[in-house]
DNA sequence: TATGAATGAGTCTTCATTCAT
DNA sequence: TATGAATGAAGACTCATTCAT
């Protein structure tokens, strides 16, 4: 026990340690790669071979880090919403009451639009995976609560007493979602995206204005 | 190329009247059978081989009914449409200026549900595929057009001068649809989704009634 | 017996005789046809229902006229080498010891340059085919001979002492149709096909003039 | 289409020196086992799945070291022609002007002939598919300059006057190539072929000496 | 005789995962 | 730990030929 622990204290620590690092920065890589390659060619057209090329590392060494081929999506994607969910949760702890709702809702539908716009293709993957792929439903679905729990803790200050509070919420969030999915995604020349993101704000002011 | 689509329009069944009925009925089965397939185990697992084995043809005489694999699925989604717009339809074209809006929109809400739950997998599989495959997207966005303009024709009588009336039904299209998917497919136990039904239809009617 | 061959002539003769006719048209219209494919797209590229559509009859009938798919090439093949035959023979048989024999080869490597290049993808095909299949192999080898026997009769009024007249007409044949081979079909850039012409009437001169 | 070639450029193997030895030896096996299977049943008639098995290897890897099969079929043809090519090379290589040109010519054709016998399959394969697939035309007929160019040089000491040396060359190329495809691949027991063999030299003789 | 729908074995190719080095 | 060559099952699609009508 002891000639381990100090073994790990005198040999392995000071070459795990970079190790470690590297193995965290490979992992990152990994990662970095998947999502690249997903948000070029999607998922599926993506091998572990092409993602581990990309990585700089060896394909066989993927699966020491990763489960399969999914896991690494599902890390990736993982790291997708944290990058997404920055800028919100920033705008939405800077909440406070005297704010104007209809400027802060404003704020946060660019915020949408351009996270929209900006992760497109890996969107695009994750709504088509995620209808077919129970593990990756639920890490959206644990995402979107993440964001409708900061947003009614926000809300929550401004209006205690404001019945169905999540469920309004939920919808709001869905509005939302739906406009910036359609007018970034599959914009409809029929369509006046302007006059529709006017109707989705007044629909939610007067949603949670009551 | 060129020989290819040739090919294409040379070798497609021409149906003769007396042999068009089994033929239709060879067609339907291959459909139907990739339906349910598609509703057990999803398209990507289902193999051409499997419908047609279900379907209780050869492999080969598939590819006379049908371009590629693809080309089955989308005749299949296309009946599904059909089945689903039916009875939206049928309620549509009664819509009488007297009636109450809520009552009416109550009742499009079953419909949609309804639907939803009859047809959870196959929705499921369509959400995810019209994100990735682009035929499949300009088939639902089609889908989706023609609903929301049957629902324009029943509201225009109602009220014309509505402004935004296209993007206020799209958004009540989107509503709705948001709040069956959510419910039936994913449902949150957090939730209490018939407060949501609610909400949603408060906030349609809002809208619809400016 | 007697009420067999009665009927032989009292119904079928009557009955048959304009089947029979029908079926050596269908029979030549499916030749046609196969011709017509195979210069289009190749023989292996052709299918025997491509030919069964395009002569106009049902797939299942060809097999009636003919054993199968090569079969039909073959007496395809048959056809052809007649209609590239007939000028051929016409001019050979008009031979006379008074003629020029350079003006008689120059007229006969203009049949066979037309003839190239009338026939260039069929020609292909059966350079093709011949060297892998035997039967064409045998099909193209006896039409070489009938050539090759043709020109000999007509040399052997001219001159019936040349030594290995046989082997020079070979070598005059190959050398025909070697040159009409290269200059039409795959056509050199750095080659001067005149000039070329030239040096092969020269050598076959030489030869045949000792 | 592009992230196909993509793929061609990043799979291929980029193979280091340490393990260069092995995936040539690998890539020489499938090589040669195509060859073999070409020579016993044709091209066609080969799969990928023989190939693999024979070369004693998976059919997945057969895809790391080529692109398709026609490229196994490429690499295998190429080969081959390097092997028909040494001794000639080395014979025009040799070439005097005071050598004597019959004895030289003679020396040549028994290569050819003895080539022809040892590649008779391959080589009516060559043929076969020349007349059909441009790339391998374009092989063969690269091959086929290498050689004529290697006696131009070898002529160009001799006899560097000599009008349309070119078109000489390449006739006597094919002159040779004839002789030798029909005697040793469809001898017709009418011919003689040492008489042909001679007719064949004196004509060339007789070209090439003015 | 005629039809043409139907057959189904056979083809090339892909790719997540493993394992010898 | 790392490599990347190797695996091999699986999948979409073709087509000469047959056979029920």
């Amino acid at each position: 026990m002891k000639s381990e622990s100090e073994k790990d204290k005198d040999t392995r620590p000071q070459i795990r340690e970079p190790q470690q690092k590297r193995a965290i920065e490979k992992k990152e890589k990994i990662i970095q790669a998947c999502m690249e390659l997903v948000s070029e060619k999607g998922y599926r057209s993506t091998t572990t071979v092409d993602i581990a090329k990309k990585a700089g590392v060896s394909t066989g060494i993927v699966y020491s880090y990763f489960k399969d081929k999914k896991d690494i999506l599902l890390s990736a994607l993982y790291q997708l919403f944290d990058q997404m969910c920055d800028p919100l949760f920033e705008l939405l702890s800077s909440y406070d009451n005297n704010d104007d709702l209809i400027a802060k809702l404003d704020r946060l539908m660019d915020l949408f639009e351009e996270s929209h716009l900006k992760y497109k293709k890996p969107h695009q993957e994750l709504v088509s995976l995620s209808a077919v792929d129970s593990d990756i439903a639920a890490m959206t679905k644990a995402f979107e609560k993440r964001i409708i729990g900061k947003c009614m803790e926000a809300l929550e200050q401004r209006a205690p007493a404001l019945p169905n509070l999540k469920e309004k919420v939920h919808l709001t969030y869905h509005l939302v979602e739906t406009y910036c999915h359609e007018s970034t995604l599959y914009p409809d020349p029929d369509i006046d995206y302007s006059a529709m993101r006017s109707e989705v704000m007044n629909c939610i002011a007067r949603m949670l204005n009551q």
